[in-house]
DNA sequence: GTCTATAACTAGATAGAC
DNA sequence: GTCTATCTAGTTATAGAC
């Protein structure tokens, strides 16, 4: 599993290019002269170009899912959440993971656009890996503030979800207006948190 | 330019099959066989697939872009601008714009998708349509909130766009949660505005 | 303006040697 | 596990008849 790995460096070239032009827009050839790999490879490690992108959003969603699981569980072992808690049990994961690795925001970035992308091998598998996360997402908000509607609860969400993958994607490239100083995952963090706390508290 | 135009039938399937599958993903081949016409025609009356991906954001783009910059021209001519109102007059257009008709929703996800995709055609396409608005867009958020950071702003203006793309995207097809109460563009942007009002405010 | 036919190219996948 | 060579099918784009 080390860097000079085939499968390693097929994986991270494909996250690379995923990223750049999209699932349909990256080819196979791209991926492997990215990599430094044969053609040959990507179907002999992981059967498809579709196998190979499951894998992509796998190796990094999974650690990911299971830390906000993790502060999920926290709260629900605590008294009454406090919707902050909840809010950042689902939202820092992400922005906290790019300190680990430089790859790690083109990852974010891509994975937030196989959210918006539509009929998409990554978006189907993506949903997967999001099933349980949602879930316990939406109880815990539910909980923490049980006098919202189910569906105003349910909008709201979705608007924190739709300006976290938004500040998600601004990691890997910023948007077109300029003059504004370059910031740091934990820099947009730190903005998006009061932002969407107002947002549900309002 | 009525329906039974090879133009017009052109620009309709190309909205869908974006909208469906992405840029990409779409071929001619699809696009004119679901508009009935012949496969020649895309280049005979746009040049080329991109020229046809451009004639599609534009035939919609403008009309929504030339309604929020009335809007805030309406809102410079008055005293200090309130935000809200600001928000108002960019939001809101295409939102109300998806009840003159019905293939607008498609079209309103789509764009949002453009929006997100990386490397794509439609996006710079986008940007170039953008630019003014954003400037007056940001010029008056900065006017009706002057106690803000210079940065800090940005950054709202740019969650508030994210909440807003993501609620566009779920006109055409909703999230992966379910038991909701499927909704319209104005229960949506009632539901949108006061989130976003209250994540400015914060 | 609309058609057929095809050029010129690229895609993902695989067979079989090593 | 890795390579070369190739298959099959798809793509955009265009030339030229009508």
């Amino acid at each position: 599993m080390d860097d000079s790995d085939t499968r390693t460096k097929l994986l991270d070239a494909a996250e690379e290019l995923f990223a750049e032009k999209g699932f349909a827009a990256a080819s196979l050839r791209a991926i492997t002269g990215r990599a430094g790999v044969n053609l040959a490879a990507v179907n002999y490690h992981f059967g498809s170009k579709e196998g190979l992108a499951r894998a992509v959003v796998r190796r990094r969603l999974e650690p990911i899912n299971r830390e906000r699981m993790a502060r999920f569980a926290a709260i629900r072992s605590g008294g009454r959440p406090d919707i902050r808690e909840v809010l950042a049990a689902f939202v820092e994961p992400p922005f906290l993971s790019c300190g680990r690795d430089s790859r790690v925001p083109a990852f974010v970035a891509m994975i937030s656009r196989a959210f918006a992308e539509p009929e998409n091998v990554m978006q189907s598998h993506f949903f997967e890996l999001m099933g349980p996360v949602w879930q316990e997402f939406l109880g815990l908000a539910a909980a923490a503030l049980p006098d919202l509607g189910r569906d105003e609860l349910f909008w709201r969400l979705n608007f924190v979800i739709g300006a976290m993958s938004h500040a998600m994607r601004c990691l890997d490239r910023l948007p077109p207006l300029e003059g504004f100083s370059a910031v740091s995952a934990p820099d947009i963090l730190a903005r998006l948190m009061p932002f969407i706390t107002a947002g549900m508290e309002a």
